[in-house]
RNA sequence: GCGCCCGUAGCUCAACUGGAUAGAGUACUUGGCUUCGGACCAAGGGGUUGCAGGUCCGAAUCCUGCCGGGCGCACCA
């Protein structure tokens, strides 16, 4: 089914028998609600392009049939512009929110298309800090973006369990006993052991040796070293689903690498048959120089595998397992080479599926990038922690009345969606300098903005106690340029949630959102909704429960949940 | 050396992918609760879009060359 705007694009192109038409939407809503520049128009007509849009104006002013939809049709300079009927458009859009709830906004452009993505491919053993955040908070949203546009998206995730940071985690930990009789969380702890192992060998590189002798008991897959490592592999992928259990993320899968080693291995056995790989300074490598895509060095001299090996075998049973005609990698940007070989590597094998590397840039702090080795790393519960004291605090200040518990769950909520739309609104290519003071902020262009518009606007729709929806509503009385200006706002949900994920960019989501919410809050100052006169309150209410339906969609979709109050 | 990304208001970011007067948040100044929730709203100042050329009716956006910042390029992941 053609939304409102499509509908009313669709008509206005066959009546104009245009082959295409570029609609967009002027800068303020004095000028029109929609918009089409005659630039090309008149180019093919040979005239000037103001010429072509009034000459269009009069000719379509006449049309009888656009009556019902646009009350004028005019031109400006070189735009035709279109005063869409608001009758129509609260009719249309209003409905349409009111019947399909919470699927307003999705399309079926996708259906029929299987896409797996994996996101937040995490180190066992490391820490999990504000870099991994942007990760999993960006896959997520791409995850449901995906699905909104109705392909079936398979969200996975990728765990390194077999690196030499895990050897070095285990030295540490063996050789020092205030891991073993802390009473923290030991996946937590792992990540301490860890970066401390790293400081360590720095200053003392002598240790190496030890290192390696523990990962190739690992890798011998028996001995001490190795039931050392199954157990404390089992406390951090503990840990690490305790923390997508927090963040509300669930995959579908999560591989992990050494259960792809041998695999892989044999993988790379058959391609250096067929010559796909070759030997070259006593390793294993693709040569990809003809391609401009340099060397993939892929086994060492010693015998043992790189990463590609893994990502070799596991990308391979993405397409034959699980049959997705694409695979979308959310990896950070320093990888971009690494997935563009890679994927070189398997339109060469013969694979015709997609692969796509969704590359993001890192997260740094003001004083530098961020470093498990210098121990300079803001770390997810650090964050999590100050943020959730810190809206505790907020809640509580402003609920007296409220039991301990109601703040903490509340404040909770606040918390995660905190730290999901910080990461989120920022757009995918631009570095973000992670000033933790910056994260605490409620006011402006925060989830917090956000949720207190909500809890407003839901707080109204409680005091009217029976269902407005089911009473007979007449949209006329919205006569509001703000109603006006709210409706056009929500006409657009559908669009941009096309939009947004065609170009991967949920930032454009979270600004759509904080402008709603804007006008919303600008229309609860200057409009009153619950001491209008009968007929006019019950058309304002249902406008502001389809604000509040849309907002909760796109809350879903950036993977964040609405408070009721706050 | 080669390649990729970024540079927009004091700061953090937008700008519908080449279109209308470059917009928000924050900070600063001022105003608004006998009003549906003030974690709110309104008003004000703040710009040579890093610099210089070019293409175009039209450039923050495209092309070229510089200048800054960041990141990758053979056995780390």
């Amino acid at each position: 089914m053609l939304t409102v705007l499509e509908n009313l694009k669709q008509q206005i192109t066959k009546e104009l028998k245009l082959k295409e038409a570029n609609f967009s939407y002027p800068p303020n809503s004095a000028l029109g609600d929609l918009s089409l520049a005659c630039f090309e128009i008149a180019k093919e007509r040979k005239i000037n392009p103001a010429e072509a849009a009034s000459s269009l104006a009069l000719k379509l002013g006449a049309q009888r049939k656009l009556k019902k939809y646009f009350f004028e049709i005019k031109a400006v300079g070189p735009y035709l512009n279109f005063f869409i009927s608001s009758e129509y458009l609260a009719d249309r859009v209003i409905s349409a929110i009111k019947k399909t709830k919470n699927s307003y906004g999705s399309n079926k452009s996708g259906a029929g298309k299987k896409i797996m993505i994996e996101y937040s491919n995490g180190n066992t053993h490391k820490e999990y800090h504000v870099g991994h955040l942007r990760n999993v908070a960006y896959g997520d949203a791409i995850n449901h973006l995906l699905n909104a546009n109705g392909y079936e998206s398979i969200p996975v995730s990728y765990i390194n369990d077999f690196g030499i940071h895990v050897a070095k985690t285990l030295w540490n930990w063996q050789r020092n006993k205030k891991y073993e009789e802390s009473s923290e969380d030991k996946g937590y702890l792992l990540g301490k052991c860890y970066s401390e192992a790293s400081q360590e060998l720095a200053e003392h590189p002598e240790n190496k040796e030890k290192v390696v002798a523990i990962m190739k008991e690992i890798e011998s897959r028996s001995g001490a070293s190795y039931e050392l490592w199954e157990e404390t592999r089992s406390w951090s992928i503990k840990y690490f689903n305790s923390i997508y259990h927090e963040l509300g993320i669930k995959f579908d899968h999560i591989f992990y690498e050494n259960e792809f080693i041998d695999s892989g291995l044999k993988l790379a056995n058959e391609l250096i048959k067929s010559g796909q790989l070759i030997k070259s300074e006593g390793a294993i490598i693709a040569n990809l120089e003809k391609y401009n895509l340099g060397v993939l060095p892929v086994i060492r001299t010693d015998g043992t595998a790189l990463y590609p090996v893994a990502d070799l075998a596991l990308a391979q049973e993405k397409f034959k397992k699980y049959k997705v005609e694409e695979s979308i990698y959310v990896v950070d940007i320093r990888q971009s080479l690494y997935f563009q070989q890679l994927a070189k590597i398997f339109e060469l094998i013969g694979y015709t599926q997609k692969l796509k590397h969704l590359s993001y840039d890192f997260v740094t702090l003001p004083d530098g990038m961020m470093s498990s080795r210098t121990g300079n790393v803001i770390t997810y519960e650090e964050l999590k922690n100050k943020i959730w004291e810190n809206l505790s605090l907020e809640t509580k200040k402003r609920h007296e009345d409220w039991t301990n518990d109601r703040v903490r769950q509340v404040a909770w909520n606040l918390t995660i969606s905190t730290i999901k739309f910080e990461m989120l609104k920022v757009s995918a290519d631009k570095i973000i300098t992670f000033n933790i003071d910056e994260s605490l902020r409620f006011d402006g262009y925060t989830a917090c903005y956000l949720q207190y518009g909500y809890a407003r606007l839901k707080s109204i729709v409680r005091k009217e106690a029976l269902g407005i929806f089911a009473s007979p509503v007449n949209l006329n009385c919205l006569r509001e340029i703000k109603e006006k200006e709210l409706l056009m706002k929500l006409a657009r949900y559908p669009e941009l949630i096309k939009t947004a994920s065609e170009k991967y960019n949920p930032s454009e989501l979270t600004k759509y959102l904080f402008e709603l919410v804007q006008l919303f809050n600008d229309y609860y100052h200057g409009v009153n909704i619950l001491k209008a006169e009968p007929r006019i309150r019950r058309a304002r209410l249902a406008l502001i429960k389809a604000v509040a339906q849309v907002l909760n969609n796109g809350f879903n979709v950036l993977g964040l949940k609405v408070v009721e109050e706050m």
